[in-house]
DNA sequence: TTTAGTGCAAATTTTTTGCAAAGTC
DNA sequence: GACTTTGCAAAAAATTTGCACTAAA
């Protein structure tokens, strides 16, 4: 099954949903699973790093591929731009401070509960890996009394 | 206590943060509370309606004054530009169908032990007034299986 | 060879900024 | 009258779109 030559598999997501497979849609794909939290722009500069030429309206359009055969997926972390990072990092929920912008993960176990009062309450199927808490780190809790 | 000419209160806490009480302040202030999920084009589209010639950046101004004293509120319900709420409504947490665009409001009970865990774990000070589900309502449950 | 994907440039959309005029205190 | 706030116009920033050309299958 895997053998001499092992093609990544989402070779064969791309394939299997009719996409073909360009070195544009690697490098973007490589870059979200490099950057994690990253912006369209952001993805944008790690690209024009390894490959000159690559084109703004390019890195837009392939997140859109690449999200709808689901090998990336993105929030929104507060104000501007929403980022993206890949389907087969472990799911997690994302915790943002508003004051100093640092950005955390946490169990999705945690959020087991709320999810679960959700459904009861409103029969809501919340997306764990969509659901981020805004609020105060540890730091500036300490900092701001 | 409530006499003849009642003043709202928001007039104090404008003057008394040394801000100005202006017609713009009124309508914009009167939007966001009326149409609850605001965008500023909304609260824009709005104010127009009521009076003629105010400008879209006096709204954006106006909105971020407003939220400096605390009269309004900001979350991100997804793609798009944030929506203001009135401070003066309960706190609640939002709840966003992916699927059809449905806004829902939950308690925020709900996710107490939630924000326990978060501050437990990390240390986190969760701000309910900005923490929003993402997931599909009970209707599109149903229709999507 | 056929059809999808890319680069480029222009168009949109949303928000911000500078400044003179108008309004509030 | 002094100092804010507004309207307007122009500037930015972020995305989207049309289209001819290039490249994958």
């Amino acid at each position: 099954m895997d053998s001499t030559q092992e093609a990544p598999d989402w070779h064969g997501t791309l394939r299997s949903e009719g996409y073909r497979l360009t070195p544009q849609r690697q490098l973007v794909l490589e870059a979200v699973q490099a950057l994690e939290h990253a912006t369209p722009d952001e993805v944008l500069r790690r690209v024009q790093e390894r490959a000159s030429g690559v084109n703004a309206s390019t890195v837009y359009r392939t997140l859109d591929v690449l999200e709808k055969i689901g090998l990336v997926s993105h929030t929104h972390l507060g104000h501007g731009p929403p980022t993206y990072h890949s389907a087969s990092s472990p799911v997690h929920v994302h915790l943002v401070c508003r004051n100093c912008g640092w950005v955390g993960e946490v169990d999705p176990g945690l959020a087991d509960g709320f999810v679960a009062a959700l459904d009861r309450a409103r029969g809501f199927e919340t997306d764990l890996r969509h659901l981020t808490a805004f609020g105060l780190c540890a730091e500036c809790r300490k900092e701001d009394g």
